[in-house]
DNA sequence: CTGTTAGCGCCTTCAG
DNA sequence: CTGAAGGCGCTAACAG
C-alpha cells in the first residue's frame, strides 16, 4: 500500500495552507470558490480520500457513537430474539440522533479489558449479570457513561432493571388460577458454567444469575401464597384444598436448566418432558424456553393448550406469532433498548429505572383436562 | 466534566518519562516493577482511565474492526431476518479474529456521505442495490477495502452475488412440474420509491432493484420454457397442452410488490388473495413474504399446500422452522456474510463470487386439488 | 531498563 | 478570507 496521501500533501499541491485545505472539506462554503476548485482538483488528482477520521477523532473528542457490550460472541446481537429486539430500542436512538452503533463481545474474560479499552465510543451499554462485577469494574475504569441492563450494580451507575420475581410470580398465579397443579419448570441458566439438565435444591441456591434467581423465587411466593389468595379460597373452597395447593414446595418440582438458544431450549424441552411427562402446566422462563416447548410437545402429539399450558417470559414478537400465540409475561424490551440508549445521550445524574412487565394471556394456557386438583 | 487526565500527568506524578509510563500500560512486563507500582499508584491517584484508544488509534493507523453499511436505519440490521442471518456469518469471523464490528446507516442521502467518511473503521461490507451507484462511490472514494453484496458493481471491485434468477426458475419450475398453471407473485420492492401494490409491465420493465428484476425474469424463464421440459411433454404429452403452458406469459400473472417487513408482507399477501383468489400457487421472492402468504391463506381457512402451494426465497432461519415447513430457494447467507468478512480481511486482489442456490422442497408445495391442468 | 523526541492527521484559534 | 502554529493522546525509535 503506498503511503497514504493527507490534507497537508493537498494544501501544498494546491499552494495553500493547511488550514485552508481542511476548511474546504468541512466548511467548504467559507472559502473562496476559486481556491476551493482548486484544493478539490488536487485532492482528486493526489487521489485523496477526505480528511481521516481518526485524525478528526482525535482533535474532536467525541465520537458519536455508542457501544453494548454483551457477555457473549457477537453473533449473539443477531441470533437471540431477546436482544434483537433490545437492539432495535438502541438502534432506533442512534438512528434519530445520528450516532453510530459499535457492537462489542466480552466473551473471553483475558480479552475483555482489551476490548473494552479500546472501543472507540463515547459510552456503553452493558448486558451484565450478577457475576460479571469484573466487568462492571472494567467499564467503569474506562471512565465514559454507561448504563446497566438487567441487573442494578447499585447506586452511583445508570440501570435499567424489570421486576423479574413479580413476573415471574404472575405466570405461576396466572396458571394456579386456571387450576393447574403438576408444574415443569424450565429454567434459564443457573450460573455460567455451561451446566444444563435438572436443578436441585443446592444448584437453585447458588444462583449466579440474577434474572434467573428472581424468576425461580417468583415462581416460589406464587406457590406459597397461593393458598391465601381470595380466588384461590372462591375457586376451591375447601380448607384442606389450600392447604394441598400451599403445600406445592418448589423443590419438588422437575426443574430442568437450559441454554436459551434454540438447540439449548429444544434439548431441555425434551428433557423436561421425558422427566415428567405428567405436567399439566411449563413454566418457562423465557419465550425461546417456551417456543421450544411448544414444538416439543407438538411433536409428541400433546395438543397445548388442552393436554399442556405452556406460559413464556418476555414476549418477543415470535411469541405473538406462535401458533398457538404464546401466553407469556411481557417486558418493554424495546423500550429498555430506548431508554439505555437516551440515558447515554442525555447524560445527567445516574438514574435507577425499573420497567413493568404484565401477564398476557394468549393461547397457550388454559384449565388442565381433568379439572380437578389433580392427584 | 473535569479534564481529562492523561498519560502525562501520570508520568510526571510518578517522576517518570512518558515513555516509561506508556510502557507501564502497553507492555507492563518489560518495566521494573518498582517503577511500575509508583505509575500505577499515580493513576489510580489521578483516576487515569488508561489510555485512550482515540490517541492509539491514530498512532496504529489500524483500527480493527469493520463496519457494514446498509441503505436501511440501523433497526433494520436487527429486524429482518435475512440479514440477521448475513450478520452473523460477518459476526462470526470478526469473534474469530478479535476484531470489532460497526453497523452503519446509510439511508438518508444526505448524511450518507458523512457517515461513511467517519466510520472508524478498517474496512465496509456493502449491502448495495443497482440505484445505489452514489453509495458505491462514496465508499470507494474512502479508499478503504471494501465488498459489495448482492450487486456486482464489475471488475475492480470485490463482491458476492447469488444467481438469483437461476433460482427463481428453480422455484417456478417445481410449481410447474407439480401441475400449478395459476400462479400469482408476491414481489420484492421493484425500485426504492415506496411504491407497492399491482406491478404491470411498465413497472416491471423499469427494475431498478437487481434481485427483483433477475427473480422476476427468473421465472419467466421457466414459464417460457415449460413447454420444452422433458418432464412437461411427459406429464402431459399432448401437444396443444405443451402450448397452452408455453402460453404462461408474466405479464398476465397477478403480481403485487410489497415492502419485505412484517407489515408491508402482511399486506402484500393480503392484497394478492384479494385480488387473484383463484391462484394455485403463490411465488414469493423472500421467505419473509411467503411466511405472511402462509398467515394470510390461515386466517382464509386455505389448507397449504392441498389448497394453496407458497414458495419462497433465501431459506432464512425461519422457513424450517414454520407450520407447515416453508418449500423456499435457499442461498448460502450465513456462508455469504462469513466470506464478505474475509475477503475484507485478508485483503488480495478483487474477487467475483457467486454463491450457489438451491430448491429445498418442504411442507408448503404439493400438487394442486384438481390435478388437470387448470381452466 | 528509562528518557527524549518526533510524529500519527486533523482542526481551530489567532493574526494578518 | 487565508496562513502559521499548537495541540488532541499516544507510541515507536533511538539514545543513554
Amino acid at each position: 500500500m503506498a503511503k497514504a496521501v493527507r490534507l497537508a500533501d493537498v494544501a501544498r499541491a494546491a499552494g495553500v495552507s493547511q488550514g485552508t485545505a481542511s476548511n474546504v472539506f468541512s466548511r467548504p462554503e467559507i472559502v473562496r470558490p476559486e481556491v476551493r476548485l482548486r484544493v478539490e482538483e488536487s485532492a482528486r488528482r493526489l487521489g485523496y480520500a477526505g480528511p481521516d477520521p481518526k485524525g478528526r477523532l482525535l482533535r474532536a473528542g467525541k465520537v458519536n457513537a455508542i457501544g453494548v457490550v454483551v457477555m457473549d460472541d457477537l453473533t449473539y446481537f443477531f441470533s437471540d430474539p431477546f436482544n434483537r429486539e433490545f437492539m432495535r430500542g438502541v438502534a432506533g436512538v442512534c438512528d434519530q440522533r445520528g450516532a453510530g452503533l459499535a457492537l462489542v463481545s466480552a466473551l473471553d474474560r483475558a480479552k475483555a479489558a482489551w476490548t473494552i479499552n479500546s472501543a472507540v465510543v463515547d459510552g456503553f451499554i452493558v448486558q451484565c449479570i450478577e457475576g460479571g462485577d469484573r466487568l462492571l469494574e472494567l467499564t467503569r475504569k474506562r471512565g465514559l457513561p454507561f448504563v446497566v441492563v438487567d441487573i442494578d450494580p447499585g447506586p452511583g451507575a445508570n440501570s435499567i432493571v424489570i421486576d423479574d420475581r413479580a413476573g415471574a410470580r404472575l405466570a405461576a398465579e396466572h396458571l394456579l388460577a386456571l387450576g393447574h397443579r403438576r408444574f415443569g419448570i424450565l429454567s434459564l441458566e443457573i450460573a455460567g458454567d455451561g451446566v444444563t439438565g435438572p436443578v436441585d435444591r443446592t444448584r437453585r441456591a447458588s444462583a449466579q444469575y440474577g434474572a434467573t434467581r428472581d424468576r425461580l423465587l417468583g415462581y416460589q411466593d406464587a406457590f406459597a401464597a397461593a393458598s391465601a389468595l381470595p380466588w384461590w379460597r372462591e375457586q376451591f373452597g375447601g380448607y384442606e384444598e389450600a392447604l394441598a395447593a400451599a403445600g406445592i414446595d418448589i423443590d419438588d418440582l422437575p426443574i430442568i436448566e437450559a441454554l436459551n438458544d434454540r438447540r439449548g431450549a429444544a434439548a431441555g424441552a425434551k428433557a423436561l418432558l421425558d422427566r415428567a411427562p405428567e405436567v399439566t402446566a411449563v413454566l418457562a422462563m423465557s419465550d425461546v424456553l417456551a417456543l421450544a416447548v411448544l414444538d416439543e410437545a407438538r411433536s409428541r402429539g400433546l395438543r397445548v393448550p388442552i393436554d399442556l399450558s405452556v406460559v413464556g417470559y418476555d414476549d418477543v414478537p415470535e411469541a405473538a406469532a406462535a401458533i398457538p400465540p404464546l401466553t407469556t409475561i411481557a417486558q418493554p424490551i424495546e423500550e429498555k433498548g430506548r431508554l439505555a440508549a437516551q440515558m447515554i445521550f442525555d447524560g445527567g445524574p445516574p438514574r435507577r429505572e425499573m420497567l413493568p412487565v404484565k401477564l398476557v394471556v394468549r393461547g397457550t394456557t388454559a384449565a388442565p383436562r381433568q379439572n380437578s386438583p389433580a392427584r
